[in-house]
DNA sequence: TCGATTTGAGTTATCGGTAACTCAAATGTA
DNA sequence: TACATTTGAGTTACCGATAACTCAAATCGA
């Protein structure tokens, strides 16, 4: 590998003249400044970004750890931070956590060894709470993004989550749906809660009962069954509209009707939060709760480098993104 | 932060002790091991890979440099580098180039800086011929992976695209199709040709003609425009069957024929490449030749860290893996 | 013209690890 | 008992860059 040694070697300067050009600090006359310039070229060089992060204690990585790459709204998050990323002059460490705790683990681990400047973290859970301690004791500024954990105190770019359900759940108690029910995902998620919270706000505010019966938790880290759906459709009222916490969780709901012959929006009407990212425009067209998913990522990047440049004077600042209810044919009047 | 000369002060040896406890190397008593061991556990010791990386020549980091990270195709491929990565000991350094040779470009720039001990590399198209050949001037090991790329020597992954296709096109023959079309991205991506070629392929073999005016080249970068689909649609002999040639560009036909109210499979049949990920239960129920995404990722990055630690001794090795015909119901009998 | 300042560099130490070499004490052997 | 070997460390140099300091030559001002 070429070192700036070798370039002061050949170009007949000192290797701190070298860095002086490469990083252009203190005087250098043009004639050297050209010549280095020209060595550097034609050996090829490239700075070793390890020795740089060595001696000045900042890497210029930041890492994005995300809990799905395969969900769309992570994928679309990572390339708002992507973007952003580029933007401010850091390189992106990207990580999958694919909501389990130990990956998470070892991505931290990673993380805290690679010394990156500071972390975008969309936690798997509240299990991510020692996590985040962790990154706190190392002094690693980190930014949550999407998920909130309790207990922890940092920088936040959340969903309305709450607001965005009842939202859609009062979409349904305006066509006329009055068994609405609740497919969500494991409650040991921050948005979980938040959307189980909105269907019941929305449920109280239309004067429409609670019935726990209607509600289904389905960890669906290890794939949806069909059979998770019959509780709901043995029921002897069963419901005429499902709420799915989720883009992944509506997608399961929907080949489980199908597979009982049942039609969305003939037969059941079904919304989501998230939207599916590509595939949208493919039927049934779910109507949705969209949330800005690329401003997560580049919003969430901009207030870590904040953090990272400006210190933390401030106490911990909390984003909210509104959601967006995009009304598609998945949904309809409640058959009398 | 703590270093090891934190953790030999402490514990009252030297550094080098301390090095040796870390890597389990040299001849360390018991006592003296469990000693370090637990000061390195008090004071939260993390070693510090730049330094570490420095003076051992070797990151144990490699880079996935993909071209879409919002088509399923890549996450999947991903997500099966991820998982070998993990399992080899390596850390994955993620890029996104969105198909185009600038970030790409970029990118490189990044990983020749990073020291990375490796590539995957999902290229651009044959414009990255260049990038390539900067990685081995610096003599960074790299695979190609699913697009090839003219006049690069080296390991690749690859699918069966041409083999893939002429089944598609042939799974529309026998569906009594005759005028089909073939909705292709930039012939600059080595993939594409050989889709191409795999529909004459099938044309031929079927003593069916080949119409140019069938055939349509988009540049989808910019997204996908309804009216694209306007010379083909206009022909005095329309086509009755669409084969399109990838996954996104199923989607912007898809959406073009309906917004002119012609449905999938009612008026014509669409066939693609590459499956839609988890979108794929969605309708119309896409039939697609489905190419092992996961794999890709999994056994090249398998390739690269064989490259890496077992040294270039064979020449380069390609792998060319299957694509499987998954027949859905967006194809159907041609209506005579 | 001569000291003061500016310009354009070079020297040295350091970041946090590890390789290679060294060496005293403990242990083994004849 | 005396010497050889093994054990369990410590010392030193180096990876490739930059900060801080130094310093001779060029330029400037009175």
């Amino acid at each position: 590998m070429v070192t700036i040694y070798d370039i002061a070697r050949v170009a007949g300067v000192s290797a701190m003249t070298v860095s002086r050009v490469i990083n252009d600090t203190g005087r250098i006359s043009e004639a050297t400044r050209k010549r280095v310039r020209q060595v550097m070229e034609e050996l090829q060089y490239v700075p070793n970004s390890n020795a740089r992060s060595l001696v000045l204690q900042k890497t210029n990585i930041l890492s994005l750890l995300i809990a799905d790459i395969a969900n769309p709204f992570y994928t679309t998050l990572a390339r708002g931070a992507e973007d952003a990323a580029k933007r401010l002059g850091y390189r992106l460490l990207f990580g999958n956590s694919d909501e389990d705790y130990g990956k998470e683990k070892d991505y931290v681990d990673m993380i805290l060894s690679t010394r990156v400047d500071g972390v975008l973290f969309a936690p798997a859970g509240d299990g991510s709470a020692p996590h985040l301690r962790l990154l706190e004791q190392h002094r690693i500024p980190y930014v949550l993004l999407d998920r909130d954990v309790p207990g922890i105190q940092a920088d936040r770019i959340l969903g309305e989550s709450r607001d965005g359900a009842r939202r859609l759940v009062e979409h349904l108690i305006g066509l006329g749906h009055e068994r609405i029910a609740l497919v969500n995902g494991s409650e040991d998620v921050s948005t979980a809660r938040e959307r189980h919270a909105g269907y019941r706000d929305a449920l109280k505010l239309n004067d429409l009962p609670y019935d726990e019966t209607l509600v289904r938790h389905l960890d669906y880290s290890d794939g949806f069954n069909p059979s998770d759906l019959d509780p709901l459709l043995a029921l002897s009222s069963p419901p005429t509209a499902i709420f799915a916490a989720n883009n992944f969780l509506a997608l399961g709901v929907i080949q489980s009707l199908r597979e009982r012959g049942l039609a969305v929006p003939d037969d059941l009407s079904v919304v989501c939060f998230d939207d599916l990212g590509f595939a949208s425009i493919l039927s049934p067209f779910l109507t949705v709760a969209a949330q800005p998913a690329y401003q997560f990522g580049a919003l969430g990047l901009e207030r870590l480098v904040d953090r990272i440049e400006n210190g933390d004077g401030s106490g911990p600042r909390t984003l909210i993104l509104p959601a967006e209810l995009i009304v598609r044919s998945s949904s309809r009047k409640r058959e009398r």
